[in-house]
DNA sequence: CTGAAAGCGCTAACAG
DNA sequence: CTGTTAGCGCTTTCAG
C-alpha cells in the first residue's frame, strides 16, 4: 500500500508523491518520466504526468535524490582569497567547464588561514561533495590525505601537497627564465628582482628562473639589485604587494645606482614599482624598464601597459576542473601531474637598450 | 527490532548505525550527543559514543540530515561575473557575515545570460536553498517572483525589481552629485562626462547626479563634454569599460576643445581615459583633472592614483548578508530596502585649478 | 535517561 | 508497460 501522507498543507512543496497522485499513477512512473532513463512508458501517462508536474508547479528536491543515489554534482573550490585578481580568472575556468558538464562550484575562501581550510573541507566532506579543487595554505596535510582515503578526489592547484592526487602546476622557473631573457634580448645587461619573501615556492621558483638566465647568458648577477622583503602581511595581499613594490623601488632607489630593468614578482608589486618610481620622476620604460609577472587583467589597463609573463589562469582553471571531473566519473584514471608553461606578454613597460648600460 | 544493514563493505562511510552499533547504544542516543541538544544523557554512555565516532571516524551525513529536518544553511549568490573586480569584494563581504552565522556560500556566474541567472536559480531552488542574494540581469522577474512565492527568500542587489524582496541599493545618484561638486569646488567648470550607454539603471543616476550639482550651483552644463557611447559588450565587461574610456577620450580629444575635468562612469573607464590621453601627452591631473567611480582596488595603485567615488562594496555585500540571514532566521521580519550612501576619495587624479579655465 | 520506529523525498529492484 | 516497496542517513516523537 502506497504510504498515505494525508492532506499536504499549502505552504508545503510537493512532493513525487502529489504529482503521482495528482495524475493517478505511482512515483516510479514519476520518477522515470522526470529523470528521462530510456524505460518504456506509455504516451498517455507520460503527458499526465507532465500536466501534474506543470499543474502543482513539482520540482524535484536534490537532497532527496543525492540521499538516494549518493550522487553528487558538486565540486568544492577552496582558493586563499577571491579578493586577489588572480584567483576569480582561475574561478571562471573551473565553473565554465564544471557548467559544462553539470557540475556546480562550491566556493570557499580560506582567508589563508589553515583552520578555515579544515573546517571548508569538513563542510564539503559533510555535504558528500566527491571532487575538491584545492589550493591549500596549510602545512599539515593529514586532513586532506584522510578525505583522500575515505574517498574524496582532490586536485592540488599550484603547490606541492606531498599526498597521492592529481597536481596542476605552473611553471614559474620557466616564467623568470623569459622574463629575463627577453630582457638580455633588448640589450639589458643589469636587471633587477624586486620580490616579496621567498617563503614561497612559487616566488622560489621564479628567482632560480630569474638566475639561471644570468648563467646561461653568462652574465654576472649583481646581489645590489636584488630586493627582496622580508615581512609577509597575508591578511591583505593586494595591497601588501603593492606596498612592497613601493618600499623595495624605494630602497633601490635610496641605495644609488639603479639597474636598467627589474623584474617584479608579480603584477601587484610591479604596479606599486611604477608608481613609486613615477613619483619620483623616474619613467618607465625610458629609464627604467619594468617587467611584471602573472598578467592580471589590469596590467594592460596601466600606464604603461606591463610587459608580463602570462600564466594563463582561466586556462589553468579549466584543466583543473577537467581533470577532476574525469577522475570523477571515471575512478579508474591515474591521477596526473601537469605543467602549463608561460608565456610572454609584450606591452610598453619594456623598452630596447642600444648599447651596454654604462656602469 | 533496529533495521540490520548486515556488514558494510570496508569503503562505505559509516553512519550513524555503525556508530551506534560500535557503542552499544541507540542511533537516537548517538544524534543528540552529536548535536549537543540540551537532553540528558549519561556521561558514560556520552564518552563511549564519543570514542566510537573517534574510532569509526564517523562524519555526520548532512544530505539526510536535511532531508530529515529541511534545514538548509546554504545561501546562493548570483553575480553577473565574477571577474569584475566589483564583485569579489562583494562576495567577500556576504561570505563573512555567512561563516560568522554557519551559512555556506553557493556562487555562481550569470554571465550576463538570463537563461544562466534562471538555470542556477532552479538549481538552488532544487537543493532547497532558503536565501538567494540576486545581482539579476534578466528582465523577466517571473521566475523570481514564483520562487518567493515558494517560500524562497531573495535579497535583491542594486536593481529596481519588481517583486516583494528586500533589497540593497547603492545612491549612485548622490555619487554623481558628489564627485561634480568635489570638482567644483576646486575650481573646475567645465566638467566633462565618460560613460558606457545609459541602458543601466546606475549609470543613469550617475548621470542624473552629475546633472544635478550643475544645476545645483547654477552652471551651465555643456554637451559637447558628454561623452555616452552606444554600444556595449556585455562578454567582457572589464575590458570593454577600459577600452570604452580609451575611444571616448579619444573622441574628445579629436573634438579639440577639453573640458579641465572628466567624471568617469567608473574605475575601469577612467583608466582607459587616463591611458589614453596619457599616450598622447596629455598629462593627468597636471593638463586634465580624472575622478572615476567605485573605487576598485586597483585604483589605488596606478599612476596617479585615482580619485574615485567609493562603493563599499565590502559593507555592501556584509550588509546584504545579514539583511538575508536574518529574514531566514525570523520570517517575520519584514523586508527592507537600504541605501548605502557613497563617500569621496581623494588622491592624486584631480588638481584644484587657480581660475576659471579660459574658454 | 534510553531506544524503537516513523518518516524526510527520492530511486530502483522486483514483481506483476 | 506499471506499481509496490525497501531503503539512502538522519532526527525526533513516543513509549518505556
Amino acid at each position: 500500500m502506497t504510504r498515505d501522507r494525508g492532506i499536504r498543507p499549502h505552504h508545503k512543496k510537493p512532493t513525487i508523491y502529489d504529482v503521482a497522485k495528482h495524475a493517478n499513477t505511482s512515483t516510479a512512473t514519476v520518477s522515470r518520466i522526470l529523470n528521462n532513463v530510456d524505460y518504456p512508458v506509455s504516451d498517455t501517462l507520460r503527458e499526465m504526468v507532465l500536466a501534474s508536474v506543470a499543474a502543482l508547479e513539482y520540482t524535484p528536491n536534490l537532497i532527496g535524490r543525492q540521499l538516494k543515489t549518493s550522487m553528487n554534482k558538486d565540486i568544492g573550490v577552496i582558493v586563499p582569497n577571491i579578493s586577489n585578481q588572480y584567483y576569480p580568472l582561475l574561478l571562471l575556468g573551473v565553473e565554465d567547464i564544471a557548467r559544462e558538464r553539470g557540475y556546480n562550484v562550491l566556493l570557499c575562501n580560506s582567508h589563508r588561514d589553515a583552520q578555515s581550510e579544515k573546517k571548508y573541507l569538513e563542510v564539503m566532506y559533510q555535504k558528500q561533495v566527491r571532487g575538491i579543487i584545492l589550493s591549500s595554505v596549510s602545512d599539515d596535510h593529514e586532513y586532506a590525505k584522510s578525505l583522500l582515503k575515505k574517498g574524496v578526489n582532490i586536485v592540488a592547484f599550484e603547490q606541492d601537497i606531498p599526498i597521492a592526487c592529481s597536481k596542476i602546476h605552473f611553471n614559474y622557473y620557466a616564467g623568470g627564465y623569459m622574463a629575463v631573457k627577453h630582457l638580455i634580448d633588448l640589450g639589458h645587461r643589469e636587471i633587477g628582482f624586486i620580490c616579496s619573501p621567498l617563503s614561497k615556492h612559487s616566488r622560489k621558483k621564479v628567482y632560480e628562473g630569474y638566475l639561471a638566465a644570468f648563467k646561461e647568458y653568462q652574465l654576472p648577477v649583481c646581489d645590489t639589485f636584488i630586493f627582496i622583503s622580508d615581512v609577509e602581511d597575508e591578511r591583505n595581499e593586494q595591497i601588501y604587494e603593492f606596498k612592497n613594490g613601493e618600499l623595495l623601488a624605494q630602497r633601490a632607489m635610496y641605495q644609488g645606482k639603479l639597474p636598467s630593468a627589474f623584474l617584479c614578482i608579480n603584477d601587484m608589486t610591479a604596479f606599486g614599482v611604477i608608481r613609486e618610481f613615477t613619483k619620483n620622476g623616474i619613467r618607465v620604460p625610458e629609464d627604467i624598464s619594468i617587467i611584471g609577472f602573472d598578467n592580471i587583467p589590469t596590467s594592460a589597463m596601466i600606464s604603461p601597459p606591463l610587459t608580463t609573463i602570462d600564466q594563463c589562469t582561466y586556462a589553468m582553471g579549466a584543466i583543473t576542473s577537467e581533470v577532476l571531473i574525469n577522475k570523477l566519473e571515471d575512478n579508474s584514471r591515474e591521477n596526473v601531474s601537469i605543467m602549463l608553461e608561460p608565456s610572454l606578454i609584450i606591452r610598453d613597460s619594456v623598452r630596447k637598450i642600444g648599447s651596454r648600460s654604462s656602469s
